[in-house]
DNA sequence: GCACGATCGATACGATCCGTAACGGTCGTT
DNA sequence: AACGACCGTTACGGATCGTATCGATCGTGC
């Protein structure tokens, strides 16, 4: 879905500033060792590499074998800076998470939280990251050090956003302190089930509801 | 992680009288075909090698091969009857979940949410039926077929005791009808976003206050 | 200047797993 | 009695993981 163009290969740029269209397939440029430093050339190429690849086969198709390939590196490569394959989903995930953060200026809970759910849900479509993270998910269901890192770094960095939304909240009266905590696993939850069962459309109603329901409670329903 | 307990003794249950012919210290037991049908001790054999499988060394382990290995079994056999991995493991999710169902006790929502979720962490910690369900998600994540069975058959029949006691609080006048179905998706997903990370531990405080969020409101927080 | 050493890509290895094929043997069904 | 679906064994091709080894590159420290 991103740039496709064969630029015609003019240079290298291989200063520190990479951009991110080292990817295409050249000849042979075998892009070999700078010294005793790391490559920014080939930690940029793998990166992008990885991010391409889960975005078009997605998670199923993501194997180091096949980063490798794509990017002209040499596996060792890989293993040397990001030890597992979980490690390489990360820095993708955070890659193109960070450029995509919501500002939750709305005033009003529920709209936050409405306005938080679908601009993540529309990143987790319109970037590799959503794929990213569903891989992560799947890795820490067998190994252990990807399910440390899923709930003591990844979900908690998921769940901050939101619960500074409930923390300001609070702040306004409109929810108890007591319970942003909770609401803020039920938000995450809800986020997390959506993205792992493939349901990130922009299902407006769901989310409005959710928002509703957690914002502003439902005792006094219509 | 990985509190293995030791939940259940290795017998075959129900199905079929299975000779001892597992554990025994004979070589080769040979447990060959009975004819141009099904054999109940090869299905009971395999199923139960893959939970005790699961129970032992989690989803990290299991794998048909070693399934095959510990049942005395052919991988042919187990992939004439489980064309998958995640058949298998769908198999051995149902059978653990079919012992333990939940009586709802009918008498207020917040009591019957708080007790229906304890009760599934206790068997999710104490059967394979955790294990089993957290590989099927993890599985979901790379593979359409599993995703389908996940969303379109699994979460669907975990939610349903869920979304019965909603329907019985909607007559009852203790939730908006028209909110039941979000607040099962809710509820699930705060179960299923605990099991995901390996907290299923029996958090008395967390399922409390989840329950009552859900089933009260908390716009009239204290 | 110069040896050292960390880096690069290429290649290869052992191990594991998946899903299927071929085969001889078993035994109800027809 | 022939048929055919079943069983377990063995084996295969393909893919993947993570590591080892190698020659070449080129900053860094002496």
């Amino acid at each position: 879905m991103e740039q496709n163009e064969p630029f015609r290969s003019a240079n290298v740029s291989d200063t520190v500033q990479i951009e991110e269209m080292t990817l295409s397939e050249d000849p042979r440029p075998r892009r070999a060792s700078i010294g005793a430093r790391r490559n920014p050339a080939a930690e940029a190429a793998i990166v992008a590499a990885a991010r391409d690849l889960l975005g078009e086969v997605g998670f199923a198709g993501f194997s180091i074998d096949a980063v490798a390939r794509r990017a002209g590196a040499g596996k060792p490569t890989i293993y040397r800076w990001w030890p597992s394959r979980t490690d390489l989903l990360v820095a993708v995930y955070e890659r193109e998470r960070a450029a995509r953060l919501a500002e939750p200026e709305t005033g009003a809970l529920k709209g936050d939280l409405a306005a938080h759910a679908r601009a993540l849900f529309s990143a987790w479509r319109e970037t590799p990251a959503g794929h990213a993270l569903r891989g992560i998910v799947a890795e820490a269901q067998g190994a252990e050090p990807a399910l440390v890192l899923l709930w003591g770094h990844l979900l908690p960095a998921l769940a901050r956003p939101i619960r500074a939304m409930l923390g300001d909240a609070a702040r306004r009266g409109e929810v108890d302190p007591a319970d942003t905590e909770m609401l803020a696993e039920l938000v995450s939850g809800f986020l997390l089930r959506r993205l792992l069962t493939g349901q990130i459309d922009d299902d407006r109603a769901a989310i409005e509801r959710m928002s509703r329901i957690l914002a502003t409670g439902r005792g006094r329903a219509k």
